[in-house]
DNA sequence: CGGCGGGACGACGTCGATGTCATCGCGCCA
DNA sequence: TGGCGCGATGACATCGACGTCGTCCCGCCG
């Protein structure tokens, strides 16, 4: 700046002020000015208006895997929100290590973003001093933290899985089980409670099957496998997540077994599978438009409490759930053991 | 950072020293000075070292669509990479609008960025003054721009189609058709000349069909009805990238149509669909990975020429590209029609 | 013709952290 | 006991841009 200055015989003040369009410079010291300007190629730092203003215009996302279409539908919400409101996204993968997102989380707040929409890798609060005396706005998505000081935006598990086992009922499925993700997730836990309970609320017979996670394509492999045969046998599947519907699909397909099946996170390309999968719809769309909203509400002065908003689901059926493979005799049998 | 050293009774540069780990502090001060910058809380002002370094360790990525699979991996992917050297990541989706794209592009220069990754939306290099005289080092994936100045991260585009047409013909179609994206996207263009160079090497008769983008599941559902209607008829249609594809699937399995399907771009479920969709298959990681390694590079101080790299592809074979529904006689005699 | 008002412009301080160099104080040796 | 050497520490300038305020000059009016 101070060689444009110099270049066109005015003060570094003078240039900055035909740069930012601010009033008091004669037409034709501007034209100078610009004409310098433009022959050094010169642009404002950037980084320094953080300085005095405090605002870097940039936001931060902490997810755990940037690669699953889960998180990246999330990702690309937020960024367009961040974009619309002239932020930039600085997007970070976690990997579900709360070590890591500790870490990220000091990155980022070194950085000076100013605010952060994070999925939480556990369900303590990041106790970092540093991080709350910042003072920047945190929303958490997905899954809440013990304490929820923060905005939280969550998906209503309970309400999908509920109307996944309900589904699957009313089609006459009797034996049902569940295929959840690593318990250690909050929202793997939050489905097992919800199926056990649907399960119990309807009267269905018998203990309600559940294997969770981390699973492998052995894993499932087994659980499917032992449910298949099990006497009576079970007839349909809730698969937990995105990744345990990918292994299952694959291992059912695999195993040749045609057990039905209702996939929690629903998927681009549930309407080709064979059969089509019905699945429950989450819209993590919606959830990182809900989610950007609320911190940029922050940044405008909101000072309002906590919040805590539940995203309803919607099951998407396809035709996966209605019983297949078995006898139909079989399914009228247990059709038939609906009470009422 | 001056009322930490207020507290503690010594200077800002003491404090500095104490906070990098600098020689030439007394064990003693040290300690105070660290139990003070704990108390308060206090963190190195991160956009500071800005300033004078002139560096901000982030690096930005563009992309066209971040929800789409194939730009999530390479996200993914160059995040990664940017982790591993202590780096950020901003990503921006540009929407394919060449002017999105030279705003994205003159805002992460503003932002002071130390490199960017991008998957250029035109053809023509964004010709702005400010962006070359910053002297940012720029990747170009996916697609290359005229004049190439820049290092260029490419898919073998060419091979791909040539596996493609290739597998299908040994599978005994002679009747092929590209359904492509839009003429837009250099790939496309790429693919479809591939297409066509190979239709004539291979001594395929009649002109190479071929119906181009942007494409929705009504253009879609013409071709394939067309060309399932053509005389003689289409056996196998190769689809030009992922979007296209789900749209193909989705027409085909509507309109009960079974002919042959390899798909440009490999996807996650392509072994669940019916049957399991033969693909070839990109790898967006390994693109990523490569165009951050190529950009990290120049920020170490390569100063070589630009260089462009072509990662070749792979076909992966699941069983779409055999011939299908039509009654086997004329495989046979499609078959039978082979030269040599 | 002199004073006054106002537009145009520049000197200087500011932000947060750090490089540079001066300084301070202490112990040791001649 | 005076001087010397060295480790510890601080004062100050610096980076880039902008806010504040003073200054300068010109034209207009009494």
């Amino acid at each position: 700046m101070a060689e444009v200055a110099a270049e066109a015989h005015v003060s570094v003040k003078t240039v900055s002020r035909v740069v930012n369009h601010l009033p008091g410079v004669r037409p034709d010291t501007a034209d100078r000015v610009r004409t310098v300007v433009e022959r050094l190629g010169f642009r404002r730092s950037g980084g320094i208006t953080t300085m005095r203003e405090g605002r870097t215009f940039t936001i931060g996302l902490v997810v755990e895997e940037l690669a699953n279409p889960f998180y990246s539908q999330i990702a690309a919400a937020v960024e367009r929100e961040a974009r619309m409101r002239r932020h930039h996204l600085i997007t970070v993968s976690a990997e579900n290590s709360p070590s890591r997102e500790r870490a990220v989380l000091q990155a980022l707040v070194a950085r000076r973003v100013d605010g952060i929409v994070v999925v939480p890798a556990g369900d303590e609060p990041v106790a970092d001093p540093s991080l709350e005396a910042s003072g920047i706005p945190i929303v958490h998505l997905d899954r809440p933290v013990r304490g929820g000081r923060y905005d939280t935006v969550l998906s209503d598990n309970p309400g999908g899985m509920r109307s996944a086992v309900e589904h699957l009922v009313a089609h006459g499925h009797r034996r049902l089980a569940f295929l959840g993700d690593d318990p250690e997730f909050w929202t793997a836990r939050q489905r097992r409670e919800s199926f056990v309970a649907t399960h119990a609320s309807l009267g269905l017979a018998g203990p309600p099957l559940v294997v969770m996670g981390p699973h492998t394509d052995v894993s499932v492999h087994h659980a499917l496998t032992s449910w298949a045969g099990s006497r009576p046998p079970v007839t349909a599947v809730i698969t937990g997540n995105n990744r345990v519907t990918l292994l299952a699909l694959v291992a059912l397909r695999r195993l040749g077994l045609s057990l039905s099946v209702v996939a929690y996170d629903d998927f681009e390309l549930a309407e080709l599978v064979d059969p089509p999968v019905t699945a429950v719809h989450q819209d993590p769309t919606a959830m990182g438009e809900r989610a950007a909203q609320a911190l940029f509400a922050r940044l405008l002065g909101d000072e309002s409490p906590a919040r805590t908003v539940v995203l309803p689901t919607r099951l998407v059926v396809r035709g996966s759930g209605a019983p297949r493979g078995a006898p139909s005799s079989s399914v009228a049998a247990a059709a038939g053991a609906v009470v009422e």
